[in-house]
DNA sequence: CCTTCATACGTAGCTACGCTACTTGTCGAA
DNA sequence: TTCGACAAGTAGCGTAGCTACGTATGAAGG
C-alpha cells in the first residue's frame, strides 16, 4: 500500500512493534514487513528519524551494542511509551470509526438503528 | 480528533460526501461535521484547496450559482470521481486492515487460525 | 443605523512528516 | 574482489493540512 497514508500513525506502529520486546532499527523494519505480509516496507530514512523522534519524546530508550562487529542500537519501550501507545490505540479507534462512517460500506447516511 | 491524521484520506471523505448528491463547499464542511457527530470540523483553508485539487484531477466538476445574492460553487462527482472513490474505498480497507493488525486488540503477533 | 454573526468564497505561508537518495561500515559468499 | 545482506544514519524534497488572513452579502439585535 502507499505508505504516505501512514501520516500520523507511524509512531503508533513503532510503539506497537516494540510492545512485544526490544528490537534494533533494522529488525523493526523487518518486523513491520513480516507482520503486515509485506504491505509495509518502510525505508530506513523513514524509520530512523522516527525512532529518534520517539526517543526525544521519551517514549523509547536506546542502548548500543556490538554484535559480530556490527553496531546495533536497540530500542525499548519506556513506561511513558506504553502510556502513549494506549493513547495512540484510542486515537486509532476513533479515527477508524470516524473515517469508516464515510468509507466503510453498510451504513452511509441515515442509519438510526 | 486531531485532523492532521486525515493526511491522505481527505480526498476520499470529500468524494464520499459528494456521492450522495452535489453540494457547495460550505455545505460539505457542515455535512462532514454532521455525519461525524462533530469529530470532523475542518477549516475552509483545508476544504477549498482540496476541492480545487479534486477538480483539477477531474474527480469533481463545479458550477456557479447565485442564491440570495450569495455566490455558490456547487461540486458534483464525475464518473472518474466515482471510480476514484471506489479505489479510495479499497485503499482505505487495506490501510485499516494493515494498521489494525498492529493497533487493534485481539490478535497481535502469531494468530494462525 | 450600525454592529455583529452566519453564510460563502478564497489565498499565502507555515509546518509536519514521510520519502528519495545518498554515505559509511562489517561480514559472508561467489 | 566484488557483490549483496546487514546496520546505522543524514540532507533535502514534496505533499498536504492548518493558521490566519481578506472579501462580501443577508439577517438579527441593539
Amino acid at each position: 500500500m502507499k505508505a504516505q497514508e501512514l501520516h500520523g500513525h507511524l509512531d503508533a506502529l513503532l510503539l506497537a512493534v516494540l510492545e512485544q520486546g526490544a528490537l534494533h532499527g533494522y529488525a523493526i523494519i523487518e518486523a513491520l514487513r513480516a507482520r503486515s505480509d509485506g504491505s509495509l516496507d518502510l525505508p530506513t530514512g523513514t524509520i530512523y528519524p522516527a525512532l529518534r523522534r520517539l526517543e526525544r519524546a521519551g517514549h523509547v530508550a536506546s542502548t548500543w551494542s556490538t554484535v559480530n562487529g556490527r553496531e546495533r542500537r536497540t530500542y525499548e519501550l519506556t513506561d511513558a511509551g506504553r502510556r502513549a501507545l494506549a493513547g495512540e490505540r484510542a486515537g486509532w479507534h476513533e479515527f477508524r470509526v470516524t473515517v469508516g462512517r464515510f468509507l466503510d460500506p453498510g451504513s452511509p447516511p441515515g442509519t438510526p438503528a
